[in-house]
Formats: structure tokens, C-alpha cells, sequence
DNA sequence: TGGGCGATGTTCT
DNA sequence: GAACATCGCCCAG
């Protein structure tokens, strides 16, 4: 697991990520999710990154422990997922920002009971409807908690690239295309309904 | 259907 | 005291 969250750009273990599967154990049963969409970013240098310019604080700690740590902080009422994808004191991650639920659904809707196709479309819902605040903050990925199934995985029809969500005034950084989701998919943030593959949902 | 905006917790200057 | 890697409501068209 760790060395799938390694050894090559975080931008392409971000496009990697998409198809793989979440799964998370709790108390009230198991949970497991196809990641949908995912956004890079890339530490020291990235002015959208927590880690920018190297700058490191108690929030932050997490982002230089090793590929595979979950970095999870709080935004306004949300609470935000975040994998490290390179060794430890390369502070680089990708944003998990959408997921498709493939098992306990059910649970995920008594989390946040909402319509289905608003349940996981956005960082802060997905958080929600598996349950999680900011505990795993600093912990690594674990069959105990929360995991990456990579046998489970679905591949992608087509993977599209757009600028990062919410990065404003930032240079370059505000449209480098760091953000990657499953094309058509239903779940993924700010997808408009006449986008949807009703179909496939953007899988082969 | 999509844009605007207020509520909101935490962190940092 | 400002700045947010957001969400959900409201309203126009």
C-alpha cells in the first residue's frame, strides 16, 4: 500500500488513485468506496499546499511523515482527507474529494441523510458520510481503520484535469491542472447533471 | 441549474 | 483580525 503512494509524481499517484477502493472498518460495520476524483498537491514550491515554502506547524506535522500517513484537518465545520504520497520530509499529498459507495451504503446514509446523489460529491460530505473527524490525523493507512483495497479496483473510462478547486490569487498554481476526476462519473464535486454517464458512470 | 452569500471552527499573523 | 483545499440555502431565469 505504501509503496503504491510512492515512487513516482504525486500529480500521477493522484490519476492513480482514481478507481481505487476505500475501505473503512467501524464499530457499526465495514465501508467501502471507489475513489472519483482527487487533487495534487505538491509541498515546498505549491502555493495552494499547506506545506508551502516548507512551513511547518502543528496542523501541518503530519504532511512529513511517510507516503501512506493520513493527513486529515478541520475547514470550517468539515473535516478534509488527505493521503502522503512521498517519503518522510517531502511534504506532498492528494486531496481525496469525491468517492462512489460500494458497500454499507446504508451506514453512510444514516451518517448523512441526504439523497444519494448528494451523499459523497464534495470533501467535506464524503467525511461525513463515512463518519470520520480528525482522529486518524498523523496515522498511517491500516486494515484496523482506514485502508486502500488496490484488488478491488475499477479503471476509468476517461480521466479529466482541471484546475484545483478553491485556489484563487495563487499564480500559476490558481490553474495548474492538479485536480483529476473519473469523466462522467455522478460523484465528484460540482458535476453538472447533464455530465452524468447515467450508464457506466464513467467506468469500463 | 447555477451563482451568490452567510454560517462556521481553527490556525496563524 | 484575517484567511481559508466547504456546505447548503435562496433566488433568478
Amino acid at each position: 500500500m505504501a509503496t503504491f503512494l510512492s515512487g513516482r509524481p504525486t500529480p500521477q499517484i493522484a490519476a492513480d488513485l482514481l478507481g481505487k477502493q476505500l475501505v473503512l472498518k467501524t464499530s457499526q460495520g465495514e465501508i467501502r468506496a471507489w475513489i472519483t476524483e482527487a487533487e495534487a498537491y505538491l509541498g515546498a514550491q505549491d502555493a495552494g499546499a499547506h506545506a508551502f515554502k516548507n512551513h511547518q506547524t502543528a496542523r501541518n506535522a503530519a504532511l512529513w511523515l511517510p507516503a501512506g500517513t493520513i493527513y486529515i484537518y478541520q475547514m470550517r465545520t468539515q473535516f478534509l482527507l488527505n493521503l502522503v504520497t512521498q517519503a518522510a520530509g517531502t511534504p506532498e499529498c492528494v486531496l481525496i474529494r469525491g468517492i462512489e459507495p460500494a458497500t454499507g451504503l446504508a451506514l453512510m446514509q444514516r451518517n448523512r441523510p441526504v439523497p444519494l446523489e448528494n451523499l459523497t460529491t464534495g470533501p467535506g460530505k464524503l467525511m461525513q458520510a463515512l463518519g470520520l473527524d480528525k482522529q486518524l490525523n498523523g496515522t498511517p493507512l491500516s486494515d484496523e481503520t482506514l485502508a486502500l483495497d488496490l484488488t478491488a479496483a475499477r479503471r476509468p473510462a476517461k480521466i479529466m484535469s482541471s484546475a484545483r478547486i478553491g485556489i484563487v490569487n495563487k499564480a500559476t498554481w490558481t490553474t495548474a491542472p492538479l485536480r483529476y476526476e473519473v469523466s462522467g462519473n455522478p460523484f465528484v464535486s460540482k458535476r453538472r447533471k447533464r455530465d452524468i454517464d447515467i450508464e457506466h458512470h464513467g467506468w469500463c
